[in-house]
DNA sequence: CTATGGCACGGATT
DNA sequence: AATCCGTGCCATAG
């Protein structure tokens, strides 16, 4: 009943081994790239619209864990599961306006056809043109020049049409896309995020009303203003800084897809989503691990029959197309699994850490891990990088953070400091540390303090001020 | 003289 | 094989 799992473990040959690999490497946004284009370029694949569960292909009528798979698991355990949903359009409204799709010559790396390409199914074909222009006439930072009036009138459309079209840009990759400032960049982007917490409502708060004040860091007088304590909107604040992009038309693509070119405080999609119930805190947790593409791959069995219709040398041409569309469906299957299982160990093993915060991360490596779950370390690693994953308080992180060695005691170092009675020298946060049964060097704690943003103590003197950054 | 940051080395990790 | 990380040594700022 439930198959395909365990046995497809095995690669098949080397072609085999070899794209399962790549895909592996590769984040969500950029697997959709590949998806796109490799469904553009081969007739044999097929996407089909519907959710269904990636994982066994029975048809599921909303999101969620299909009932099927999230089979035996108890109490204590994360439920793991691939979702149907792409994590592009999460709140996807459901209009069914389907859409022949465009052949167009795919050139991924532009950002007006990467947002044109995630439009597509939801696009009029009207507005097609409209979005083209808005996007055309965006300032390098993402933002609208003329405000939606000047717009409609300029390219002779309805204020509505230009609304319509301007929130849907807003939604789609790069979030908040085509906003009028950095303000309604952030808020657009807070409106996508999972929202259970209260951090979510208090940072939309403070963008509200205290946009300003935030870029100078007047903490203090946010606080005032909201009644709130002052630690709070810090808390709020480097949230915002750590999930939200207040340039989104700077983010990612400015620099390119490659491993240098990672901003850490830029915004995208989660590839992964922890959610777990508030109210029971020993309740399982639910890891959903998006596609990237909604809808599911197959081979299109209606190409499959026309090849028995075809003669001659058509017949070699079309089989390759077809032996090249399972094997991309393989290894998109073998990518799941993986990212499945490891997924699953992984978040058994950091509960503490995704529930209670950096302090709780526990020291493993990814050969540990590649160990335990029986493959080889580099499988670990390609399934790490590039990935984020959005934890259950909201904050989304890369998925390497998982295997930072040093964010637990880093976090205590910070705690240290914000309550030392008075500044403490690197020596003496190294004894407090050795107390506590972490011996670290001297040295190593100056290390750890720039990387936290902490003055040293000399230039720390005792008042609350601490962490000095710009964006 | 003390606290720090820069440079560079070696071992671990990827 | 390439990269990351902790650390020791040394120059320098206070």
């Amino acid at each position: 009943m439930f198959q395909v799992q365990e046995q497809s473990q095995r690669p098949l040959t080397t072609a085999h081994l070899a794209q399962t690999m790549s895909l592996l490497l590769l984040s969500n946004m950029e697997l959709r790239d590949t998806v796109m284009a490799e469904l553009s370029s081969n007739p044999a694949l097929e996407l089909v619209e519907e959710t269904v569960c990636p994982n066994c292909q029975r048809r599921l009528n909303n999101a969620g864990p299909c009932p099927a798979c999230s089979i035996q698991h108890q109490e204590q355990d994360p439920i793991v599961f691939l979702s149907p949903r792409d994590s592009f359009r999460p709140s996807r409204s459901q209009n069914l306006e389907e859409q022949p799709p465009d052949h167009e010559p795919a050139a991924p790396e532009d950002l007006t056809t990467h947002v044109l390409q995630q439009l597509a199914s939801d696009l009029h074909p009207d507005d097609r043109r409209l979005a083209i222009y808005i996007l055309s006439s965006l300032d390098e930072d993402g933002f609208l020049q003329d405000p939606p009036a000047i717009i409609a009138r300029s390219t002779r459309s309805s204020f509505f049409q230009v609304d319509r079209v301007l929130k849907l840009i807003s939604q789609v990759d790069p979030p908040g896309l085509a906003t009028t400032g950095p303000k309604q960049a952030l808020l657009a982007q807070l409106d996508l995020l999972p929202d259970d917490g209260s951090i979510l409502r208090l940072a939309r708060q403070i963008i509200e009303g205290y946009f300003t004040e935030l870029g100078r860091r007047e903490i203090e007088k946010i606080a005032e203003g909201l009644e709130i304590s002052p630690s709070k909107i810090r808390q709020a604040a480097a949230f915002i800084h750590d999930n939200l992009n207040p340039y989104p038309g700077r983010a990612f693509w400015g620099s390119g897809r490659g491993p240098q070119g990672s901003n850490p405080n830029v915004y995208h999609s989660p590839d992964i989503l922890i959610t777990h119930n508030p109210s029971d805190a020993k309740g399982p947790l639910v890891v959903e691990i998006f596609s990237a593409v909604s809808g599911w791959l197959r081979v299109n069995p209606m190409f499959s029959k026309a090849r028995a219709r075809t003669n001659g040398d058509q017949i070699e041409e079309w089989s390759k197309y077809i032996e090249r569309a399972s094997l991309f469906v393989k290894c998109l299957q073998q990518r799941n699994n993986t990212m499945r299982r490891l997924l699953q160990t992984l978040v058994i093993k950091q509960r503490d850490f995704i529930m209670n915060g950096d302090r709780y991360l526990k020291p493993m490596t990814r050969a540990k891990i590649a160990d335990e779950i029986g493959v080889h370390e580099s499988t670990i690693s390609r399934a790490v990088a590039h990935k984020s994953i959005a934890l259950p308080d909201g904050r989304i992180i890369p998925l390497a953070r998982f295997f930072d060695r040093s964010l637990a005691v880093r976090d205590r170092i910070k705690e240290i400091v914000k309550n030392e009675k008075q500044p403490l020298t690197d020596d003496q946060i190294a004894d407090i540390l050795k107390n506590e049964g972490v011996n670290i060097a001297r040295r190593t704690v100056a290390k750890y303090r720039s990387i936290e943003n902490i003055l040293p103590a000399r230039l720390r003197h005792r008042n609350g001020a601490r962490n000095g950054e710009q964006v």
